[in-house]
RNA sequence: GCGCCUGUAGCUCAAUUGGAUAGAGUGUUGGAUUCCGAUUCCAAAGGCUGGGGGUUCGAUUCCCUUCAGGCGCGCCA
């Protein structure tokens, strides 16, 4: 809002001046307060154009400047040229009024303005349990759903389910395995490119406890029967895993159907149809090097089984011929050889990639007091995502998940998680919202109730101000995190959302405030940073505890 | 060998997309609070942004080169 106010106030004083209308107007608030609310590069930007030196085109703009004095304090040059900007407290004030008046919606925006996005994530195929890989995906895909939703897109959370594929005959044959040995054949071969984590064991003995020895032939339909007990389990201890972490999505597309609803057989012909096919060693090729990428691929195997690219690229084309305006897709670094391959298949049949973001995050690495941590020291065994939730709770599972930009190596502090202490920046958060909560509380008690209709002129401590500018630019942080998909801004905006929150709880007294009126202020304020904190949180997935 | 990602304070990470004196947290040292929650606040110390070149008013950011680490490079997904 302040932006909407200064920019035809500069634009204005550049045309008096001269500068050429496409002359970029960028404002920015500087990191060092002393340098004012605002600053404006643009004399910088004009130097060449104009043909003068920046500093004084920048006197010449501060001149041909007409604004109100009750809402700007000063306009003053600085450095190599920069024009900063110094805001009245009574600017402030009206700032609060109208974030006051956004109400529970402070934070939201219509930045998607009702456009369709779809946020694939998770997409594990359900052959095994969650990992650490997963729990950063999930965390990323939550709330990067959220924060389209907070923007005002129209989001659908999907779930890419791969049931199809060598991998589950890979695991239907794992687990006969190993019901084999349940059954007393010590030295039953084990598949060499078997899942030899302990869970396969627990599937063949939760079959061998109901069935006994039903299965012990392993025909092609006891393989089957294994196939889809352990896909059946598999699957449920993904969505419990998912649900301890608040995560419910709304579609669970199957790889299964693309094949029973010939989308397959489809995109094969087409591809035939554009002359971008070809057989040889008795596999069908695509022409990929005629996409600009290194080298054809196989499409179609041998064996008359499709590779993974066709069911990606059936999948994807499903995406668009819904409409979606944006589709998001979060994948972790393993994946990346995969997406040149298919975006230039789906742009080869005519869609449009740009509609398609596909982000990777970087690996997971757990440490505790510089050590890595490969084991869980209570069973002995591979970390999962749900030992880390026994061990830490989901709030810290998903912060720390989302405190580092997401194209970064992580690395995961777990002795810095288990902390339930002030060094834990996730209680930092939630303590500033609990300190508001039981200050109202207690106000409260003394039958001190804010008052909708307190004077925010009132308010000019330092401490006041910043949190007003915190509360001002919450929603530019929403979008910021949004349009860039980057959670961390959000969770680096908050804590310092919170630190200027503690700053003016410490600094200036509420309930025995001066006067009634500073009192009721300072509370109305207090109350409006409260929602901020939470509306933050609800975006990160994280409670919002009013005790602690 | 080739492609992608990363390299910033002792440690874990930022830096508004090319801007001002490179900032936070943690750790270290020293302080504050008779009163709304001490899970809080303030201060100090800590840097050749891996190294070397280049582009320009200006580079952590862009280009080249070199070193180090991670992830990929299948008729697996």
């Amino acid at each position: 809002m302040q932006k909407k106010y200064i920019t035809p106030v500069f634009r204005n004083a550049l045309n008096k001046i001269g500068v050429p209308e496409e002359t970029e107007l960028h404002f920015e608030a500087p990191k060092n307060p002393d340098h004012g609310d605002f600053s404006c590069n643009v004399a910088m930007r004009s130097a060449k154009a104009m043909k003068k030196p920046p500093r004084a085109i920048a006197e010449e703009i501060i001149a041909a400047l007409d604004y109100d004095a009750k809402l700007i304090e000063n306009v003053s040059i600085a450095g190599p040229g920069f024009i900063n900007i110094k805001f009245t407290d009574g600017f402030y004030a009206e700032v609060l009024k109208t974030m006051d008046a956004l109400g529970d919606q402070l934070g939201r925006s219509n930045l998607g303005e009702g456009r369709k996005v779809n946020v694939e994530y998770i997409s594990c195929n359900p052959t095994g349990l969650l990992h650490l890989g997963h729990g950063r995906n999930a965390s990323i895909g939550d709330t990067v759903s959220n924060l389209y939703e907070w923007t005002g897109w129209d989001v659908t959370r999907e779930y890419y389910f791969n049931n199809a594929g060598n991998q589950m005959n890979n695991l239907a044959k794992s687990v006969y395995a190993r019901y084999m040995e349940a059954l007393g054949n010590a030295d039953f071969p084990f598949p060499e490119d078997g899942y030899r984590g302990e869970y396969i064991k627990q599937i063949a003995a939760e079959i061998k406890e109901e069935f006994g020895d039903k299965y012990k032939s392993g025909t092609e339909d006891d393989i089957t029967f294994f196939r889809k007990a352990g896909e059946k389990w598999c699957f449920r201890e993904i969505k419990k895993t998912l649900t301890r972490m608040n995560i419910e999505q709304d579609v669970f597309f199957n790889e299964d159907s693309l094949y029973t609803d010939g989308k397959i057989d489809a995109i094969i012909q087409d591809f035939k149809k554009l002359d971008l096919a070809y057989e040889k060693d008795e596999a069908l090729w695509l022409k990929l090097s005629e996409m600009g990428l290194e080298e054809d691929r196989v499409i179609v195997k041998s064996s008359g089984e499709p590779t993974y690219r066709l069911p990606d690229m059936a999948y994807h084309r499903e995406k668009f011929e819904l409409g979606y305006d944006l589709m998001v897709e979060l994948f972790g670094a393993d994946h990346i050889a995969t997406v040149p391959d298919v975006q230039a298949g789906i742009k080869a049949l005519g869609y449009d990639t740009n509609k398609v973001r596909t982000l990777i995050h970087q690996f997971v690495t757990l440490s505790e007091n510089g050590e890595q941590v490969k084991m869980s020291k209570r069973t002995g065994k591979n970390y999962t995502l749900d030992d880390l939730l026994d061990e830490v709770g989901p709030d810290v599972v998903r912060f720390f998940f989302l405190m580092r930009s997401v194209n970064t190596h992580l690395e995961f502090d777990l002795g810095l998680a288990r902390e339930q202490s002030d060094k834990n920046p996730v209680f930092y958060l939630q303590y500033a919202h609990a300190r508001i909560c039981s200050m109202i509380a207690k106000a409260e008690d003394l039958e001190i109730k804010v008052n909708d209709n307190a004077d925010f002129t009132l308010l000019n401590h330092k401490a006041e101000i910043s949190l007003i500018k915190y509360i001002m630019n919450f929603g530019e942080a929403v979008k910021s995190s949004s349009t860039k998909c980057e959670p961390q801004v959000l969770t680096d905006f908050l804590r310092e959302a919170a630190a200027a929150f503690h700053v003016f709880y410490h600094e200036c007294r509420i309930i025995s405030a001066d006067s009634e009126e500073l009192r009721d202020a300072r509370l109305k304020l207090a109350s409006i940073a409260r929602i901020m904190m939470k509306n933050g949180l609800v975006i990160l997935g994280i409670t919002t505890p009013e005790h602690m």
